[in-house]
RNA sequence: GCGGGAGUAGCUCAGUUGGUAGAGCGUCAGCCUUCCAAGCUGAAUGUCGCCGGUUCGAACCCGGUCUCCCGCUCCA
């Protein structure tokens, strides 16, 4: 674990120190949970978000691409659910310091009477056998009535008072009833508090006139109630996808470990349309084509798990999770989900409007299915810079770091570097630099010894260094040195083109 | 929100009983001209997180405060 912790650290320090990822206004001691991207890592997030979108819009003939407002109508995130779903009222027990959402340990207590009355029953069943009638049973069994009407009470009074956000009720209910924590029996608790995990904000510019509005705690409704609109004007055919990448904001109560859980961050969703009763066969050839894009980019088949969920969410009717093993071991990285019918049906409920698709063949219409794939680009970023950042022992006793980014999401792909800065060398460099920059991102350096200059490009993972000696000035070849495995070879300079294209090209990575 | 840890140069850290800030690495300029980091010369860089108190004098002592990191609770 101290290794893990060690190792960590040095991802987040390499990230700083080579221009990938800054604290958010750092000169005012950071912001806590939010980070910007450097010069280095806006590129590598750039580069992970084109590859994932040229693998999902350019290599599927039903997929189509959005960019929806982070803004949306209110009444969204009602059809959504996430109004309620994402208002957890929390108490904390001050001798043993645990936090617990109240109305879970207030539903816990209900089950328990639920459990008692249960076994009231198993135990009269099994004195009357064959003559038992259950139903009979709990209508005129005291007990049973006693614990039943308790659970209802509990419940109902629950439910109104979370209605009414009259949370010093729901501590009330909580102290009437005796619940104490579950793991040190103390009943010592703060009040209740309500944590509402969208940020709002106001639109209007003056107060009283202003509407509330949330920062989109996921992009995924932008896709929904766009739904029809890029079905009627792309005249798709289900099955078909919508694709979409962009921020989306969270206000976790707790968001750490550096960019993994971030209050801001960017989803890459893509939602896919089906005909219901299709959706487990998408559903299954969903997961397997996103782990097969995971693995095409060599970060090890190994540091891949697929993680089945046993509890689904309130819309879903089956859900997976992709987890990578990152530094503090394996975590969420994608999910997979079959929403069903779920998100359109309540668009449909809340707006009024038909989200429906006419399918010719069967000569109908319904409201489609949908299995999502949604992955974290900022957790794409983590698990591909965590796992590149390696430190290597050399057969000369020395170590190097090397950050094995692939080539084709690298920032720079080539560093041009003329072998000394005099003698015309650093003025054919140039030349090559020129010739490659309108495809490649390049950098030039011609600071410090050759050997430094390697390592350097070695640590910020540019794949390939080109040098410029003495000999290109007679015979125009340089040397192609690789950052993997340290070897050059001699090439002319007009294969460079080439060289790179075969190393970074997408095409090469993907197929 | 609670508990723990930590804030001194870009990074890692020193800093003697309180006497007014240093090293290594890095950066920059120059020399050297070399194909795998560590040759030479020089330079820049700090309200010692912030506020207040004690003191002739505070990076150091005291009080407060802010921020970050770790753990717990939550996580579509």
């Amino acid at each position: 674990m101290a290794n893990k912790d060690d190792k960590f650290k040095k991802v987040i320090a390499h990230a700083k120190e080579y221009g990938y990822i800054f604290s958010s206004s750092e000169i005012y001691d950071g912001l806590s949970a939010v980070y910007d991207y450097g010069q280095n890592g806006v590129e590598l997030k750039k580069n992970i978000r084109e590859y994932w979108w040229k693998s999902m819009v350019f290599m599927h003939q039903n997929i189509v691409g959005l960019d929806a407002a982070i803004f949306m109508h209110p009444t969204t995130w009602k059809a959504s659910g996430h109004v309620d779903a994402f208002n957890d009222p929390l108490i904390d027990n001050k001798d043993s310091k645990k936090r617990y959402r109240a109305d879970v340990l207030i539903e816990d207590y209900a089950e328990k009477l639920l459990q008692k009355a249960n076994k009231e029953i198993a135990k009269a069943a099994k004195r009357f056998g064959e003559a038992f009638n259950e139903e009979e049973f709990k209508s005129t069994n005291p007990r049973v009535l006693k614990y039943l009407g308790q659970r209802e009470e509990i419940l109902s009074r629950m439910g109104r008072s979370l209605e009414n956000e009259d949370l010093a009720d729901v501590k009330a209910l909580i102290e009437e009833l005796g619940i104490a924590d579950p793991e040190t029996g103390s009943k010592n608790w703060t009040d209740v508090r309500q944590f509402n995990l969208m940020f709002g904000t106001k639109l209007g510019a003056s107060a009283d006139t202003a509407t509330d509005l949330y920062l989109r705690p996921e992009t995924a409704q932008g896709i929904f109630v766009n739904f029809l609109n890029v079905q009627k004007t792309g005249r798709m055919k289900i099955p078909f996808g919508i694709a979409q990448t962009g921020k989306a904001f969270r206000n976790e109560i707790v968001a750490r470990q550096f960019i993994f859980r971030m209050r801001e961050f960017e989803q890459m969703e893509m939602q896919f349309f089906v005909k219901p009763g299709d959706e487990m066969k998408w559903y299954e050839y969903w997961k397997d084509t996103r782990l097969k894009w995971h693995l095409s980019l060599g970060l090890g088949e190994e540091n891949y798990r697929f993680h089945d969920h046993d509890k689904l969410a309130h819309y879903a009717n089956a859900a997976a999770d992709i987890e990578f093993n990152f530094p503090f071991g394996f975590k969420e990285l994608e999910g997979i989900h079959s929403r069903t019918d779920f998100d359109l049906k309540a668009h449909e409920e809340h707006s009024g409007k038909k989200l429906q698709f006419f399918d010719p063949e069967m000569k109908e219409n319904y409201v489609p299915y949908v299995v999502e794939t949604s992955v974290g680009l900022d957790r794409m970023f983590l698990a591909v810079f965590s796992t590149a950042l390696q430190e290597e022992k050399l057969e000369d006793g020395t170590s190097r770091v090397v950050l094995r980014l692939p080539a084709v999401v690298a920032p720079v792909k080539a560093a041009i570097l003329p072998l000394v800065k005099k003698d015309g060398l650093p003025e054919v460099a140039n030349k090559i630099v020129e010739d490659l920059k309108w495809n490649y991102n390049v950098a030039y350096d011609e600071k410090d010894a050759i050997g430094r200059r390697y390592r350097r490009q070695d640590a910020a993972g540019t794949p390939l260094c080109i040098t410029v000696d003495h000999d290109t000035l007679n015979d125009n070849t340089v040397t192609v040195r690789d950052r993997d495995t340290m070897e050059q070879t001699r090439v002319p300079i007009s294969e460079l083109k080439k060289i790179l294209s075969d190393k970074i090209d997408m095409e090469n990575w993907l197929k």
